[in-house]
DNA sequence: CTTAGGGGCTGATGTAGATCAGCTTGCCGT
DNA sequence: ACGGCAAGCTGATCTACATCAGCCCCTAAG
C-alpha cells in the first residue's frame, strides 16, 4: 500500500511524473515522495482546504479535481491568484510561513495527499534532490503567477483571456487531460472574470467575440479550440513558456 | 578574503541576514554562502544584468544599488515585475529553467555577486538547509508578486500606489534602507507606471493626490510618509505581511 | 407543479484611467 | 551659454471596462 497510490505507482503519479522531468529522481527518492504522499482526503465543493491566516496548515498534492487559490480584500472582491489541477502542489507558501496568506477552494470534488509540514521538511534534509525539485516546481508556479501578472498589467482583456485559455491548455496536456483540440472545463463565468481581473459581464462579452472571431469557444463546460493559430498569434502566446527542456540534475 | 565580503563578514551580509531570519545556518552553511559569493560584479544602468530567452545565465545577489525585473510586450510595452534592492536575490529563475524568461536591468548602478548555476546546485546537494532556505525566499518573493497581482487586478490606482509604497518601506526597513518617516527612492514616475500597471500621467495625479490628501510624498527622490496611519488605512496594508515569525528550521 | 437560486446573456449608462498634446524645469555635453 | 533631452506636470478628450438592471434557462428543493 505504501508505493500504491490508489491503482498507480508512485513513479506514474502526477506529482512524480512532474519533478522526473526536472530533477532525475532515484528509487530512494521516489520512496521518500511515497511516504509524503500516504494521507490521502476528500474535499467537497464549499470546504475550504486552506484559508488566509490559519496557522499550522499542511499543504497538498491534488490527485483529482479541480481548486482555486484566492485572496479576499477587504471591500470583499477577490482576486483568485490561479487554478489547481491534478498534479499540482498547493499550500507550500502556508507550510513555509507558518501562516496561510490565501485561500484554496475546491472548484469540483476533490481528492488530495496531505503533506504535514514537518514531514516535508524532513524530506528535504533526507533527500536534499527532492528540494531542488519542489524549489524548481515552485518557481515554475511563479514563472505562471508573473504571467498573470502581465496578463492583468498591460494586455487587454480579449487577449488575456486568450493567453489564460492557452496556458491552461498547456498545463492541462502535461497531465494528459487536454489536446489540441481543446479540453473539459468545470470553471464558470465569473469565476473566470475573478482570474482574469473582470467583471462577469464583460467576461461574458468576450467570450461571446472570441467565439464570433472563430478562435476559441467555451460553452457547456468544453474549450474548444477553433483556430489554435490564429488564438495563439492574437494572445501573443509563447508556445514552449512551459517547456525547460530536459533535467537541470541529472 | 574569502569570509569576508568588502569590509563585512558573512553573517553580516545582507543576504545571509536575510536567509538566517528564517533557517538557522551553520558555520558550514556560512562558509558555502560565502563561497557563492566570491565573484563580484558592477553593472552601470542601461546595461541589462539578465535578458529575456538568454541561456546559461548566472543569477545574482545585490550588494549595493537597486535593480527591476521586467518583462517586455510584443507592442514595445512593458511590465515590471518587481524591483530589487540590496539582499535580494536576481535571476534565480533563469538558472533553474536555464533560459531567462524575463530581463533584469540596473536602476542605479549595481554591485552583484555572480552565482553560477552549477555552485548553486552543488551547494545544494551539499548543504540541503541552504536549499530549503533559498526555497523559503523563492516562495517570500512569489508572495509579493502574488501580493501585486492582487494590486493589478483589484485595486484602484491610488491604493495601488499606497500599497506599493508601503511594502516597499517593509523590505527597505529590513536591510536598514528606510525607516518610519521614509526612505531615498531613485525610481521615476515612468518606472512606477510599469510597475502599477498604470500611464506615467496617471502616476502623475495620484502622486499628488495623495500628496495633497496628506498620506504621502514622492518628490526628488525621496518618500515621506505624512501620515503612516492614514496611509495604511487607506491601502488596507497588513503591516506584518513580510513578517514571518521566526525561524522555519531551527 | 411551483419556486427559488445560480449561471448565462444582453442593453444602457457611468467612470477610471489611457492617450494626446503641450509646457516647464533641470542637467549634461560641447 | 546653448541646444538637446529626460523627467515632471497639466488640461482636454477618448475608451475599455464596470455597474446597473433585467431577462432566460436549468436544476434542485419543497
Amino acid at each position: 500500500m505504501k508505493e500504491q497510490i490508489g491503482d498507480m505507482s508512485v513513479q506514474d503519479s502526477p506529482f512524480a511524473r512532474k519533478l522526473s522531468a526536472f530533477v532525475r529522481l532515484s528509487k530512494d527518492d521516489l520512496l521518500v515522495i511515497s511516504d509524503l504522499y500516504r494521507r490521502r482526503r476528500d474535499f467537497d465543493v464549499g470546504s475550504d482546504m486552506i484559508h488566509q491566516g490559519q496557522t499550522n496548515q499542511s499543504a497538498y498534492v491534488l490527485a483529482s479535481g479541480w481548486a482555486s487559490s484566492y485572496k479576499i480584500l477587504i471591500d470583499g472582491t477577490r482576486q483568485i491568484v490561479d487554478f489547481q489541477i491534478p498534479g499540482d502542489f498547493i499550500g507550500l507558501r502556508s507550510v513555509l510561513f507558518r501562516t496561510s496568506d490565501h485561500n484554496v477552494e475546491p472548484i469540483t470534488p476533490v481528492q488530495a495527499s496531505e503533506v504535514h509540514q514537518r514531514d516535508l521538511l524532513d524530506a528535504f534534509t533526507r533527500t536534499p534532490r527532492l528540494a531542488t525539485a519542489v524549489l524548481w516546481a515552485a518557481s515554475r508556479d511563479e514563472a505562471m503567477v508573473v504571467e498573470h501578472l502581465v496578463d492583468l498589467g498591460r494586455r487587454s482583456a480579449s487577449v488575456r483571456m486568450a493567453h489564460f485559455f492557452l496556458e491552461l491548455g498547456a498545463r492541462l496536456r502535461l497531465v494528459g487531460m487536454a489536446n489540441q483540440t481543446g479540453f473539459d472545463c468545470p470553471l464558470s463565468q465569473s469565476l473566470l472574470a475573478d482570474a482574469l481581473g473582470l467583471s462577469a459581464v464583460h467576461v461574458n462579452r468576450v467570450l461571446r467575440e472570441l467565439r464570433e472571431a472563430g478562435m476559441l469557444t467555451f460553452q457547456k463546460g468544453k474549450v474548444v479550440y477553433d483556430n489554435y493559430e490564429a488564438l495563439t498569434e492574437f494572445a501573443g502566446f509563447d508556445r514552449n513558456y512551459l517547456d525547460h527542456n530536459g533535467p537541470l540534475l541529472p
